[in-house]
DNA sequence: TATTTTACTACTAAATTGGTAGGAATTACA
DNA sequence: TGTAATTCCTACCAATTTAGTAGTAAAATA
């Protein structure tokens, strides 16, 4: 039950542009993948689920780069890998619906208390809880 | 974030031994696969896991099969699960610990605390909880 | 000895994961 | 105006994992 480098990669992401956040200034998506040690090609593959839940504001072309566009402790550590991991549910049926064994199914009560579970715990931390300074 | 078929199928076993727990007898494998309308051949190839943590008593041979050792109540669920999927960890370094990030990791904590949350959740929930006539 | 069942090993197709490669669009600056 | 830097977008790919199937040996019963 893992989470993915997509999602693990993402939270880096989002922690280094918010230990950034003071600055106010476009990061290039290369100053992070130097940093933190991973492929840019890789970043790029990831970044535009988290663009696309309008967590930047971003500058394409020369000195462009992307910055917060909330403060830290207004992205919750759920919305950020929910949007790029996709839903965290231990089990399909939760979001879709399309089982087959659903009317004899004992588990799925379990299955349910157990994603409640995990979301609360994550809707409860922020992206400030990974900072630096804390 | 998922729970494999493994992990959901060796539950699956289990519950349906559980509800038979009071029968006392050798339960067929093919009983559990017909019932539960799951391939014979892939439950054979997860209830070794099981077995080898002492879930069972086995008998071979004409009128053979499994009957649980223990009472429901007395296998957690987080039992099952790990004998059947392995650690349930989000993340390989919590057991693993070759992870070469981990000097500048600040995410381990987060994963620490979902994984703690996740294990108690499950050491508190046990095959009883599954069965029919709860 | 024949039948039934667990136990064990090898194989496989499809999906997912974790990337790489290349180029188009956009912007800053010389 | 042109060049370099950067985001944005699409296609590709190798390795691993998932979800099985197939076949056979070993054990127990009748």
């Amino acid at each position: 039950m893992r989470i993915s480098t997509k999602g693990r990669y993402a939270l880096i992401i989002m922690e280094n542009l918010a230990n950034k956040y003071h600055e106010d200034r476009f990061v290039r998506l290369n100053e992070i993948a130097s940093e933190e040690e991973l492929s840019l090609k890789y970043l790029e593959k990831i970044i535009p689920s988290l663009n696309n839940k309008d967590f930047f504001i971003t500058s394409r072309g020369s000195d462009g780069g992307y910055k917060l566009k909330r403060k830290p402790n207004e992205y919750t550590i759920l919305e950020i890998l929910e949007a790029s991991e996709g839903s965290l549910a231990p089990v399909e049926c939760i979001t879709s619906n399309t089982c087959n064994r659903k009317s004899m199914c004992k588990s799925i009560g379990i299955w349910k208390e157990l994603d409640d579970t995990i979301n609360t715990f994550l809707e409860n931390k922020t992206l400030e809880d990974l900072m630096e300074d804390k």
